[in-house]
DNA sequence: CGTTAGCACTCGTCATGTCTAAGTGCTAAC
DNA sequence: GTTAGCACTTAGACATGACGAGTGCTAACG
């Protein structure tokens, strides 16, 4: 019984059930696949495959369906990464070029690979870490209302209406806001806590409270970026794959609307040398996605900000991964160095 | 055969079936509600209000249901709104309260309203024609780029990103948001068209370009929140009554991602007297929802703005209008007067 | 030793048939 | 206008059996 063989035969039945959604027999292996021996000497080959846990039987005399494992040895050693077609690409470089708004350009993106693979599609928004601070504006909405902006050089903007505790004039916040502008314009957010404190002491004592006030709501802004939001498409190519789902789809659904979830979920998933990351079914830390798999990688400077694609376990990974990773390469090309 | 009775009848069968999910036969009819006649005059009714189009037996010998006519006969005479749980009440209040961040609140809301109906909730953005503009900013991003942020007096907050055409210096830009600021704070947003024209006029020649250019961002900015958007929460109850969409949910889930769908219709709606409108089955306009009602109404200044839920055309009505209502009320009161 | 052919055995699926409960529509009587 | 009674229709549940797909095992083969 030759190891070879035996991958090969995994990945034959890998691709005909993703192909078929049907479980796959030894008859109709050696049909579809010009593997040079018989079926039953397949046969063997699928009963080894099923103690070391690869593949499974769903009832006595049904072929094999491929297990997390078996798709997991697929993706890590059989697979080869398609190449997309020409008309992918170009749809890719089509629908992104012509805007420079980053939420556009990630709510096209989104759409984009949600239609690319069928699935549904996810985008965190870029970690702002690297970031720095462009322009902090303070507006006044009420006399002890204060609306704090801060905009980064990216173009990203946050904004947040906090209570400073003590009334404030239109001279005073006007202050306030030139001391905060000279000393934190061009600061990188990540040094924002460090920096922070130093401005507030060089305030005017009157002013010390609400300065305060302001140095903990621009904390909270650059580390709220840092939490992080996503984009998201392709939710209705869920219902399609319905039978993909035994259960329902409805928890997949609840962890796409928590949001907090996924994010979790994408900046788990450690970097893969070979660019793409898959987390296969029960390899999902959450309960709901139990019976889904996330393709993901990283995109954008330091490919800190993640992409990906989330779907049924019986996915078509190679053409998936293929999508992801065109993807994300040119959505870091086209976010700029 | 008695009018009255007949509306009676038309009434328990809607509560029935919408409680049961069957088919509801005549003598199941006259056990649970006390009507003082017979299954057998009942039946003669039933095949009146069939005749009217009001209810449809799915075959020959099953119980009847109510069609989506019947179903606005219910909505439009006979339901009475029923008021909600003291605990219910509380849920919105709290849930509601200690928050002025708009973004905030509306994502509460529908997370709120998602929860009390377990249904899908979607809250429109308010409108911003009464709100003024309370603060501009342009950020240099680079020496052709500039970032628009505009901030109304609502606490929302809309940025672009635009080509100037021509270099700009600090201070040049400088000069120009001072220009725009004094002439424009104040400026109710529905104004701005009117306004920007005189603005540019009076900037300095060698400006002008530029100047042109931002007023035009500023103008797209500002009609770009007349445009609209949108939060939702809970599709992953539309999963649950996955029975309740024979064919498939997939369509209901492809409008609510087509954002553009859902603000139409939600638009469309016309406001109803008793302050909550319904829009039942195929009396949608798309073809994705005909299995689905929409109950929603307006809130905020002028009722402009529309919160509502979308759910089965099966639905429990009276209690959705209530929730609605009620929702779109506390709304009301925290955005202000 | 790996490969193959053959065969008995296991199950899921489908078609068929039967039975039952639910429910209707109609008619005749009240 | 209401009611009782009855014949009729039909979906759904259940049992039955034939069929086919597929396996696992054994014995033979190179």
């Amino acid at each position: 019984m030759s190891e070879p063989r035996k991958l090969e035969v995994l990945r034959a039945i890998v691709e005909d059930y993703v192909h078929s959604r049907e479980p796959v027999g030894s008859k109709a292996l050696v049909e579809r696949h010009h593997l040079g021996v018989s079926s039953a000497t397949i046969r063997n080959d699928m009963a080894a495959l099923e103690d070391e846990g690869l593949i499974t039987a769903p009832h006595t005399s049904a072929g094999r369906i491929p297990t997390d494992k078996g798709y997991r040895l697929f993706v890590d050693q059989i697979s080869a990464v398609k190449p997309l077609s020409q008309a992918e690409r170009r749809a890719i470089q089509t629908l992104l070029e012509g805007s420079d708004d980053l939420d556009d350009v990630l709510e096209r993106t989104v759409r984009l690979l949600s239609q690319l693979t069928n699935q549904v599609a996810v985008v965190q928004y870029p970690h702002l870490s690297r970031a720095m601070v462009r322009h902090i504006e303070f507006v006044l909405l009420a006399p002890r209302q204060v609306l704090i902006v801060l905009i980064a050089d990216t173009g990203k903007v946050e904004q947040r209406v906090i209570d400073v505790g003590q009334d404030l004039g239109d001279d005073a916040i006007g202050g306030l806001r030139t001391r905060f502008l000279k000393s934190l314009s061009g600061t990188p957010l990540s040094l924002l806590p460090q920096a922070l404190p130093a401005v507030v002491a060089a305030c005017e004592p009157s002013r010390r409270h609400a300065a305060q006030a302001l140095a903990r709501g621009l904390d909270a802004l650059a580390s709220s970026t840092r939490e992080e939001r996503m984009v998201m498409a392709g939710t209705a190519n869920l219902a399609r794959s319905n039978v993909d789902f035994p259960l329902s789809i409805g928890p997949v659904l609840e962890a796409l609307e928590e949001q907090v979830v996924m994010l979790r979920l994408l900046s788990e998933m450690a970097e893969d040398p070979r660019g793409v990351t898959v987390s296969i079914g029960r390899e999902n830390p959450y309960d709901g996605l139990t019976e889904a798999s996330v393709v993901a990688t990283g995109y954008g400077p330091g490919s800190s900000a993640k992409v990906g694609v989330l779907g049924p376990t019986r996915m078509d990974y190679p053409t998936t991964m293929a999508a992801v990773r065109a993807v994300a390469r040119y959505l870091s090309r086209i976010l700029g160095p």
